[in-house]
DNA sequence: AAGATGGGACAGCCATATTGACGTATCTTG
DNA sequence: CAAGATACGTCAATATGGCTGTCCCATCTT
């Protein structure tokens, strides 16, 4: 195992050394960097009663107008009933709607009123400011390995359900 | 730090740094590369009835031993009332400690037990195991562009705090 | 016709966060 | 030294967003 089990710590930068402080670095700068950007939408949530989960249902229905409820449950990986109780409170607000699929019936696709389409991007205009300023900083080619890094947190089954989301845009 | 362009890297990160669809692949990669991460401890802490929250006491107090519990409320970024919850939750399984500062004797210094350092470290590898393969994967030049992407995200007044915890591994 | 699938709903529970109020020990400062 | 600030603890009530289990209906597939 990697890590030793008492506190001793080796005492040169033995490669192990080294690569636990680099995971404890991604830890951390992945914890912060994740929890400050949710933050920046809490503000414009509250002003309409809504949580983090509805911002997140919100966001990939825009992000794939006419998703089947299934493909959002993976793509959110949360159980039906949590899943139901958002989407009901966004079809309340009138931000969200239904329509019955033409290819199989039984599905229902959903996609963003006017009212809610304004509403995602008023949000996503909170996160536009903090993610670009933040890719300004570092710079492109810094950007990219930001990407790539992350693409390799994916596990393989899922990967082909992310860059589904990326092909359209 | 200058990274050489020469690496061939398929989908590059375009010059125009504002675009929304590179922000959205950002918003995503986001999502779904810390909630998978954070899943791959989840079997571990409910083996001792625990959750995500105590994972994220455990792994601070681990970082940094003696850490008084203001400025772990301060990372954290959660109320006292809630801390204390997961802190008596740790201490009752043995896992932290408390001792009173010798500086400031109204501080409680924490830091783990000898099984508190055992049971983090075996969350930690899952961790490990998870990061470095991504790291692996994406090559060493991307995880500099991952960190510095994501210290961008944090804002300036907690800066401070996330290098504190970097200098001392 | 039978079974599988997509979706909805009820009931109850758990984990984790919140606010507000109050108490105690200890440190700092006028 | 007295007064106030600070570090920590705790009680009570509440909100959010998950979960399991169960049952239902409509529709598609075989």
């Amino acid at each position: 195992m990697a890590v030793p089990s008492s506190v001793s710590v080796p005492p040169t930068a033995s490669p192990l050394f080294l690569r636990e402080h680099e995971v404890r670095r991604g830890v951390e700068l992945l914890f912060f960097g994740y929890t400050r950007l949710t933050r920046a939408i809490d503000d414009g949530l509250a002003e309409h009663g809504l949580g983090r989960a509805h911002h997140r249902a919100l966001y990939f229905i825009a992000r794939q107008p006419d998703l089947p409820i299934s493909a959002l449950l993976k793509i959110l990986a949360i159980t039906k009933q949590s899943l139901g109780r958002v989407l009901n409170d966004l079809a309340d607000k009138g931000l969200v709607e239904t329509r019955t699929g033409n290819v199989d019936r039984r599905q229902k696709l959903l996609r963003l009123t006017p009212e809610g389409v304004k509403f995602e991007a008023q949000l996503f205009e909170a996160l536009r400011s903090s993610l670009a300023s933040a890719y300004a900083a570092a710079g492109q080619e810094s950007v990219t390995g930001f990407w790539r890094v992350l693409e390799g947190l994916i596990p393989a089954e899922d990967k082909a359900m992310v860059i589904a989301l990326q092909k359209d845009i």
